[in-house]
DNA sequence: GCCAACGTTTACGTCAACGTCAAGGTATGG
DNA sequence: CCATACCTTGACGTTGACGTAAACGTTGGC
């Protein structure tokens, strides 16, 4: 009866909703959740399962990285778990009183960072290279075409 | 520029050579011929594969686009089979004498950079997001890690 | 002429990333 | 109270991208 929808406060989302939203299946978000790469969300009375738009946000930040990176599952895991770390060791850092601790936990997360700079700049240069080489061919193609317009007129 | 076949310096290099330079397995040579991905190579009196330059030049393309786009290989094949396409186009504009059918053609092969281009952009964008978060975070590290050498000061 | 190293095809094995039932529990309109 | 539509957890099937082993041919050195 007085379940937890009320309008103005719905943030969460049914299995199949999250499905519709994001373009997977809920086999697909339950199998995410089952290899770790999704948390398990919150349930109903009934045991569904609920999506926050936390969930949703994380959701679209792995598919992301699944289309643009080209990354595996177990790749995105990584690579969300570094993100994480840093946040972890934001947390640690406040409770944290030496500096020296500190000043590691910092060196970590930042040699983590580097290191996804790197891969994330090394597909950056191939995809740049790609982009402009199909521009440039773009550019011929409208040259011919005036080209060919040109004859058009002439062979008329 | 007529070096179709040198004497002693042969442009041709048997599998194992091939996966050395490229970091792939045989087995995964074969694969790729097998699902027309790599054009089959020219072969010995004994059957045994020669691949070319070309051939190889193609293979680090079809790497370049697996590792950077992320793409599977049965995209990378349609992403191949259009530039080449843009080829076939190329020599055909110039059998090609009705202005008509030239115009078409261009627009076709236009069509196909433009669907491609569309691809990488989007890649490209999500890419780029990335890096930002990235370098962003690495400022707020280097900031955190003056902001301890101070503390490191004052606490001494 | 032989043999070890490399090649060939054929075929089954594997792992990731899901798809697809099957058997049952849960919410809801009539 | 029941139908039905959505949910749950197994559990097995499928597909892409190879790995691996078997059975056999080729090449090069001694």
């Amino acid at each position: 009866m007085t379940q937890d929808q009320p309008q103005d406060d719905a943030p969460y989302y049914r299995i199949e909703q999250v499905a519709a939203r994001t373009g997977l299946t809920k086999r697909t978000l339950r199998y995410y959740e089952e290899i770790g790469l999704l948390p398990p969300p919150a349930r109903t009375e009934g045991n569904y399962r609920l999506y926050s738009e936390a969930d949703i946000t994380r959701l679209e930040r792995i598919l992301a990285l699944k289309e643009a990176l080209g990354l595996t599952l177990s790749e995105i895991n990584a690579f969300i778990q570094m993100e994480e770390e840093r946040d972890d060791i934001r947390a640690l850092y406040h409770e944290t009183s030496d500096p020296a601790a500190r000043l590691a936990q910092i060196e970590r997360a930042a040699a983590i960072a580097r290191q996804q700079l790197d891969l994330v700049e090394r597909k950056l240069r191939t995809l740049t290279n790609t982009r402009d080489a199909l521009q440039e061919r773009l550019r011929r193609y409208d040259a011919l075409r005036e080209e060919l317009a040109g004859q058009k007129i002439v062979g008329d």
